[in-house]
DNA sequence: TATTTTAAAATTGTATGACAAATAAAATGA
DNA sequence: TCATTTTATTTGTCATACAATTTTAAAATA
């Protein structure tokens, strides 16, 4: 652990470059309540002059701040403070981890495991009827079933309604989109089942009883998919 | 959560920046196996070349890819595609979230809760030890325990030996920290009481139990400092 | 030949200046 | 006053140059 914090220090005192110091500065703007989510920053040309750096080393700051999710730039308007966190920069990382389903299940279901936990203390009634119409549409509707079937997770990690964990389960859930979508799912009824489980753990407003449920049913998942994976492989 | 998915699309489609094509292109080469992490990327004046692009284009993109923590650049050495995803990018998210304790709790909470469940089926007989260790630190040593504390957490969050949830737990403890090192514990009894409580559910490798003690100690926690924040506010 | 010294090349960091394109604001003409 | 034209603004992009330092290569010397 110890290591680990030594590493970070190594890595970024011996860096300080300009770029870096006027990122710092500008989220600094930000920090300081001088400037507010949403507002317009100033043009590049009066920054450079603020900051006493050229333009490409203030647009290095610029284009770092806003892969991060921090600012987005409007050509020929201006550059704006975000309103709030996206899920971008996750986004942006989990393409590092390419093909690793694994790791990224695990890490879907880890958050979503701990989000039910927050969601079952703070559902609201609405959303409680949102999710019963998802079972509904799941043991009525023909076909394909994984659009409802995210629907029903989206709710409830939504209801939760922290910026911070929306951004980090917004990616994951991409990523596991994007990667699992050739990967049949033919046992409507268990989904069902589980569905209906979760459901009514979480209008007992039961925490325990929610993540029991929901880890039931993606340890189901997880092991089912895992194993079509290695099938596939071999 | 359609709406969501809309304005993600709005957004990213109007702005195809020479950079942010760029800093896509060379995650790919990164994504297709072409180069791998630790290795030293092509220098500047030879991707520009490649890629017909201008210099501080380039330069823009890497340094949004730096900022990301996907590559680390040296002075007068290069340009190297990093070993691991690093918490950088989460660290400096969060910086837009502010003083907003209460989000920052809930999320930690939420990613802890979860990451426990797997820790519970994961960790190994060595970090169990060492968890066991933190615990009679804890109820031995004078003085402040934070540090004993925050140790115990962290082993259980790097026993599940996910990268991704690393890089996530990561920067919300340190942000954690940052916030509420002012606040005072002084429930020594209280914390060794729930430490081992959970250190057993994680030797008995119940996901489960270990949730619900991880629930129980963190509601409490939780409870604590927030109530201490509204004393101290008013 | 071996060693030391010197020079050159390589590489990132930074600055300056310029132009394009499109929008908004201002000036001009009827 | 209204419509048209011009100008200014602002981000996006390119080209070039120089600084600083490390590595490499060459050359000179013993």
């Amino acid at each position: 652990m110890i290591k680990k914090k030594q590493e970070i220090v190594l890595d970024s005192v011996p860096r300080k470059t300009l770029a870096k110091e006027v990122a710092d500065r500008i989220i600094q703007l930000l920090a300081s309540g001088q400037l507010k989510p949403g507002d317009k920053l100033y043009p590049e040309t009066e920054l450079t002059k603020m900051l006493s750096v050229s333009r490409p080393v203030l647009r290095e700051a610029m284009s770092s701040l806003e892969s991060l999710g921090i600012i987005h730039r409007k050509t020929r308007d201006g550059t704006y403070f975000s309103e709030k966190i996206s899920s971008k920069p996750y986004t942006n990382m989990l393409s590092l981890a390419g093909d690793d389903l694994p790791s990224i299940i695990e890490a879907r279901m880890a958050l979503e495991l701990g989000m039910i936990a927050m969601a079952a203390e703070k559902i609201t009634d609405q959303q409680l009827d949102e999710l019963n119409q998802t079972i509904k549409a799941l043991s009525e509707h023909p076909g394909d079933y994984s659009q409802v079937d995210k629907e029903f997770h989206r709710i409830i990690a939504f209801s939760v309604n922290n910026y911070i964990l929306e951004g980090m389960i917004d990616s994951l859930l991409m990523a596991f989109d994007r990667m699992s979508k050739n990967i049949q799912f033919r046992e409507r009824d268990v989904a069902v089942e589980h569905h209906k489980a979760i459901y009514e753990a979480l209008k007992k407003r039961s925490p325990s009883e929610a993540f029991a449920q929901m880890y039931r049913h993606l340890d189901y998942v997880r092991k089912k998919i895992l194993k079509q994976r290695k099938e596939s492989k071999a």
